[in-house]
DNA sequence: TTCTAACATTCGAATATTCTTATATGAAAA
DNA sequence: TTTTCATATAAGAATATTCGAATGTTAGAA
């Protein structure tokens, strides 16, 4: 390894994999890859995802802010309900897709 | 979405997705990705890693430890030298290869 | 044997994450 | 307008993560 390269990976620890390493903090969390395959086909509703996964409202509604937040989920209103659905469907299932290919 | 779905969904929220997001979240830290890039070329020892990140000695040991421990590196022994390496590059250089796909 | 280089481990403080409980908000039904 | 359903937010305790500082270990050089 030259010294160029050497100077891309400091570079990339501040930028790319800082970055990186957010964005799989997020999807780090049982519920939450659960909450992104339930939404692999469409749309779902708090309470939808909620008897689902049988999680707590109030949890489920705090994993799906963490996933709003960055940009992972987005909702529509309809009524009383907000119907979320992947912002990036390929995206955060291509990850999913490749831990499925590599882990047991 | 029918009933045997929503069993299995559940299911996997302890099962699979709980060792995805295991496995995630040892993936999650920047200076742990940059690990897994310097030594996506072959072998390094802790003072190689340390030099080239620019990160404390005892840091890079115990990032190394926990990459270790989850079977993602290993090492071989050359006098005083440990030299790590990937355990099974191709899975976690999937990973990456994937976040760089389809992350800015 | 003593010293040193290379690496690991321990400890503790700071910080972050997670979940439960309680409460707030807002749309629509009554 | 009052109530209710769907969802969000806040607060706080429990737990986990992270890093620096100090110390331990071990192989080989001196």
């Amino acid at each position: 390894m030259n010294n160029q390269e050497k100077e891309h990976l400091i570079k990339d620890l501040e930028g790319k994999y800082h970055t990186y390493a957010e964005y799989l903090k997020v999807l780090a969390h049982p519920i939450r890859l659960a909450i992104i395959d339930a939404l692999k086909e469409g749309t779902c509703c708090v309470s939808d995802v909620t008897e689902l996964l049988q999680v707590s409202q109030p949890n489920i509604s705090q994993h799906l802010a963490i996933l709003r937040l960055h940009g992972i989920v987005e909702y529509e209103e309809d009524g009383k309900k907000r119907c979320y659905s992947l912002c990036n469907p390929s995206s955060s299932l291509a990850i999913l897709a490749t831990l499925g290919k590599h882990l047991s």
